[in-house]
DNA sequence: TGCATGTATGAACATTTATTCATATCTTTG
DNA sequence: CAAAGATATGAATAAATGTTCATACATGCA
């Protein structure tokens, strides 16, 4: 009568994975993704012109992802160059790109 | 001295995917995704005694990840099952397995 | 040194999302 | 038909996130 039921990842992993899809999972924030995916390093104020976010906004945004281990950051002068640390964020994009939701 | 700034995505397309990363985005519903890509479909009940989530919860979550386009339902007798309309939201969560973020 | 530019910070406020609780609905069975 | 089991619903509340605003800090340059 009982069947078994499988299952695959435990408490903390999905934990974990919850917590990096939760920082991305905002358009501004997933733009920024994109943008550093294709170019390597972009300064906040680059960013900021192309994506038209209010510099203080961006700067939040950016501190958060850095945070949790998403982008890493340089200074440069006056300037402040953000890149992607963790590789694997840009595929996330591509995975959910021909996914057909109910918007 | 002014350089080409490539991007990819446009503003529709990336509310698209942060609406779909938000609705996976947490530990509950990451793990109705993994149980599910593992058993084709399950009932109400089962998902909530593997998980141990309050019935009416799991219900809201249930209910927000069908409305969504995630899940897809169909009632049978007194239960329903609920199984995975998207097929590549598992995905996600192997992307993100091995990243390496700060928590 | 003093001003302009670029970026960060923190508190206040606004908005969204998650959770709980009480209750309703539907189905099956005695 | 009444009772039990499975699931859904909606309103109230709680918690988390996003946004704004004022201001601070650092760097480079006149």
């Amino acid at each position: 009568m009982s069947e078994v039921i499988a299952y695959k990842l435990n408490k903390a992993k999905l934990e974990k994975a919850a917590y990096i899809l939760k920082t991305v999972a905002h358009p501004t924030r997933l733009a920024i993704v994109d943008l550093l995916s294709l170019n390597s390093r972009l300064s906040v104020n680059e960013i900021g012109d192309i994506l038209e976010v209010e510099q203080s906004l961006l700067s939040h945004h950016l501190t958060t992802m850095k945070l949790k281990g998403i982008l890493r950051s340089e200074k440069e002068g006056q300037s402040v160059y953000y890149s992607l640390k963790e590789k694997d964020i840009p595929k996330l994009i591509e995975c959910i790109e021909n996914c057909d939701c109910n918007m």
